[in-house]
RNA sequence: GGGCGUUUAGCUCAGCUGGUUCAGAGCAUCUGCCUUACAAGCAGAGGGUCGGCGGUUCGAAUCCGUCAACGCCCACCA
């Protein structure tokens, strides 16, 4: 096989990827082996894939095919959310691009155009997933609004609601004005806004002096709405306003005064406008002392006819009219800067109005009190763990969810209304009409004479059930998938849905399957740019992940993905990750391009190679038995560094260059056989380790190094390392390290070519003698002798407490040699110094514990033996 | 207004239950090399009073207090 001498991803990446595929890989089926299931979280079925998706699969990626290769029965599930909001304004959108408006198409119709647009866009990022080397289960792709889901959640919601958890009810809630439908508290987001605080003047009836009570208000348009004032009973300021009637601005309605200490007496004047209608607290007041509410906006945000006054005109249009038109009557006091927090649609980002009206909800309490105690207990484990705090604080403080919004792109509620009032829950319509028939023992009721909610339930009520509803668990419990997958082994996320998506499964899982839905959830950090912004469409530095892994390689793109993603800390990508990616892919390509290149004959195994091979075989087996430890903490980025140092510095830079023939005459020599037959089975085990990290090129070298079966492939082998080292070697090769190290500085410093020969002497006994072949070879000495006194004439170094000296005769620089050697002695007493001073300390000697102060008594010893031998040195140089 | 987290080399980060594998890694930087696997490379080197101050201790990057900066989450102050 001719290889290039660089590495091509694009040769290789999509003919593995089929290979996998054909070969039926990724798929999972219960059989007797120990499950270890992910459930993908949904991206939305019309969505692209970003940095955040590129993120969380690799990271999904690198724990399944883990997983599959140790032995486990690997099943990732892939899957698609109907993402209601996100989607109905999506085809909202194209509608109108074609001159269709929404409200002009019947519900049927309306659906029939959101079909087709999921049917040609849905699934685009699945696709895309596969570039990535995603290892999902394809069979089992599901859609949050497919017949099984769709079935489950109408399921779902009728057994809730027979059980008391949900009901319909007139309350307070979040109307997004633009996607026109009720919110749950958790879609909305607070911004801060540099707003206008604004002094009205509300005239005080039947005043004699003619004054005005001054009301501060951020919305001014709302005063249409005003039914009362209030005050707080303790303050003076406001004494003379008790039992008065106010006039409203511009409206001239006349409102009373009332009195609750939820006023702030410190802010703006100490009066409070009341608009029941508009603001939650306004509602609480409104209840409390039982005030009109007038409901002055219409749904989509512009003034109603109940406002009177500038009826169909937009809020924030109102809000600069009314201003001016307020000045103009001399009825604004002053207008201050303010800063306040606006509640804004998470989807539509536009400021939520506050509106009382007709929604379900979803009591939470029940879901709270089981979905705690096993996070906080860590059964069910959160990394990093800093997030059981703001899950805590989330259930301790639940509130219901309004499960119902006001779209057609959903699950439809299914709840039917009956002609004379009254509603039934049932799955179909003709269960309902059974009920309907039941509850009014009216039997000539038919199906068309129940009318269906026209609402649909929240994204989320569907994604809840995710992990149970993709093994059928809700439409038939106790079948053979849901017992062998549930529950699933890791959840990837984002620490932004916690509430949204993470909690909410735990809660139905424990509600629908008696426990927990994944046993550890490992939040991702946010996918930001090399100096920390949110990456941004207006910003322009969200790379597009396709193009990535064009110019990198998928495997160049996960790596630099990986380099920078320790759990639960932002990342911050950065393009040179990506090509710090490729280059190790390169060097991949290259070491394997050398073994494969070795001529190979029956000859004896040198003592070098003997060496080599014994070392790296520990130096293998331990960074195998740390990768086991890192990824048992979800350390991946570690894990992957482990792996790349292993490969690069030890297993390229020493063990190859080790065993490496050498050239004679311009000809390589041949490997020894025995030799070679290691070398391959450690390209082989690190091409497993690596696996996880970078499918596409481990594959690729896998297939060549040994000659491979169709249909095999490196992903379904299992990861049969050695994990015991022998540390002692280990050890010791770090010594041969720093004296190989020393030799070549001294190389580089006198500048002799690796080609001259030079002979090496160790003052004394070598603590690592057995090396010596090694050191020769890489070093190309013609000797190493043990002598008891240096040659004059030598560049010497120490390595722990020995002295190594290479003789260079007339090309040795006395002058610095005497510095360096001078240096080295001073920082030596200064370290003796500090050792001396801690031992006659008092304290310290009957303090500490045995085991320190003996440490330091070695020190002490190694320092002085070190001063010795320097001294000498010194003085042999100035003779 | 509450709660949580972060602060260690130019950058991104490791450093668990205080003491020789404690001041580390990768990248970047600098120096020398186009040496027949790889210049997307090889060899070598430099670089930090561990955010500030105070305390506990024989001993603190590590424990406690405090201050500062930054970040995140929650909360109805108009």
């Amino acid at each position: 096989m001719e290889l290039a001498s660089k590495y091509n991803p694009a040769d290789v990446e999509g003919k593995w990827y089929q290979y996998w595929l054909d070969n039926k890989l990724f798929s999972s089926k219960p059989d007797g082996r120990e499950p270890y299931t992910v459930v993908i979280p949904p991206p939305n079925v019309t969505g692209v894939l970003h940095m955040g998706h590129m993120l969380n699969n690799t990271i999904q990626d690198i724990l399944v095919r883990r997983a599959r290769m140790e032995g486990k029965n690997a099943c990732w599930v892939p899957g698609t959310d109907h993402a209601s909001i996100a989607t109905e304004a999506k085809v909202v959108n194209k509608l109108a691009q074609q001159g269709i408006k929404k409200t002009d198409l019947t519900r049927e119709e309306f659906l029939k155009h959101a079909w087709e647009w999921t049917d040609e866009h849905g699934g685009i990022i699945l696709k895309q997933l596969r570039k990535l080397g995603a290892s999902c289960d394809w069979d089992r792709t599901a859609f949050t609004m497919d017949e099984e889901r769709s079935e489950s959640v109408i399921k779902v919601f009728v057994d809730l609601y027979n059980k008391g958890l949900i009901y319909r009810g007139v309350r307070m809630v979040n109307w997004d004005p633009k996607a026109l439908t009720a919110l749950s508290d958790e879609e909305v987001i607070y911004k801060e806004e540099h707003s206008k605080l604004y002094y009205l003047r509300y005239k005080v009836e039947g005043d004699a002096e003619g004054r005005y009570a001054v009301v501060a208000t951020t919305r001014p348009e709302t005063i249409m709405g005003d039914t009362a004032m209030c005050i707080n009973p303790n303050d003076p300021k406001n004494e003379w306003l008790k039992g008065k009637r106010v006039i409203v601005p511009l409206v001239g309605r006349s409102i009373p005064v009332i009195e609750d200490d939820y006023v702030d007496i410190e802010f703006g004047t100490g009066c409070l406008k009341v608009t029941p209608a508009h603001d939650v607290n306004d509602y609480m007041l409104g209840e409390k002392y039982n005030l009109p509410s007038i409901d002055i906006f219409n749904d989509n945000g512009t003034l109603s006819e109940a406002a009177g006054l500038y009826v169909g005109m937009d809020r924030f249009d109102v809000r600069k009219q009314i201003e001016q038109d307020l000045a103009a009557a001399d009825l604004l006091e002053k207008v201050e800067a303010y800063t306040n927090k606006v509640g804004c649609s998470e989807r539509t980002g536009v400021a939520i109005e506050p509106k009382l009206s007709m929604q379900w909800f979803l009591k939470m309490q029940h879901f709270a009190d089981m979905a705690l105690p096993p996070v906080m207990n860590d059964k069910l484990k959160f990394y990093p763990a800093k997030y059981k705090n703001t899950y805590r604080n989330w259930l301790e403080n639940i509130k219901d969810w309004c499960i119902s919004r006001q779209l057609w792109w959903g699950h439809r509620i299914p709840a039917y209304y009956l002609p004379e009032g009254g509603f039934v829950v049932a799955a179909t319509a003709e269960e309902a009409l059974a009920k309907a028939i039941e509850k009014t023992g009216n039997a000539n009721l038919k199906v068309e004479d129940l009318r269906q909610d026209e609402d649909c339930l929240d994204t989320w009520f569907s994604s809840w059930l995710w992990p149970i509803s993709l093994f059928d668990g809700i439409n038939n419990p106790g079948n053979e998938e849901i017992k062998y997958y549930y529950p699933t082994s890791d959840l990837v996320t984002g620490p932004d849905i916690i509430f949204f998506w993470v909690a909410r499964m735990i809660m139905a899982g424990y509600e629908y399957m008696g426990d927990m839905p994944f046993k550890n959830v490992y939040f991702t950090g946010i996918v930001r740019d090399k100096i920390g912004r949110k990456m941004s469409k207006s910003l322009g530095n969200s790379p597009d992940p396709l193009d990535l892994i064009d110019r990198y390689g998928a495997d160049g793109v996960r790596m630099g993905m990986m380099l920078s993603a320790p759990a639960g800390n932002d990342i911050l990508f950065d393009d040179a990750l990506c090509e710090q990616g490729r280059n190790f892919n390169n060097k991949i390509w290259n070491a394997f391009r050398l073994v494969k290149g070795w001529e190979v004959a029956d000859i004896e195994q040198p003592e070098y190679a003997a060496l080599a091979t014994e070392w790296f075989e520990s130096m293998l087996a331990k960074t195998a038995a740390e990768v086991d430890d890192l990824f048992s903490k979800y350390r991946l980025s570690e894990a992957l560094m482990a792996v790349y140092k292993l490969f690069w510095a030890e297993f390229s830079s020493w063990y190859l260059e080790m065993v490496k023939p050498a050239y004679i005459d311009g000809k390589a020599k041949p490997i020894d056989k025995a030799t070679y037959e290691k070398t391959l089975s450690f390209f082989d085990s690190l091409l497993k380790l690596l696996h996880p990290f970078m499918p596409f090129i481990t594959e690729e070298l896998w297939q060549h190094i040994y000659d491979r079966k169709e249909g095999e492939s490196i992903m379904v082998q299992t990861l049969n390392i050695n994990k015991e080292a022998n540390e002692a070697i280990v050890k010791n090769f770090e010594a041969v390290k720093e004296v190989i190290g020393g030799i070549r500085t001294i190389r580089l410093q006198k500048n002799i070519a690796q080609k001259e020969a030079l002979s090496l002497q160790v003052v004394g006994e070598s603590p690592v003698a057995a090396f010596n072949a090694v050191i020769s070879k890489l070093c190309n000495l013609t000797a190493i002798e043990s002598v008891a006194n240096k040659t004059e004439g030598s560049a010497s170094f120490m390595v722990g407490t020995t002295e190594y000296a290479v003789p260079l005769g007339n090309l040795i620089n006395v002058e610095e040699e005497l510095k360096k050697l001078e240096a080295d002695l001073k920082y030596n007493e200064g370290f003796l110094q500090s050792v001396l001073k801690k031992l006659s300390n008092e304290k310290f000697v009957s303090k500490a514990p045995a085991n320190v102060i003996e440490m330091e008594r070695k020190k002490q010893a190694d320092a002085e033996s070190k001063i010795a031998s320097l001294k000498e040195s010194i003085a042999a140089l100035k003779k």
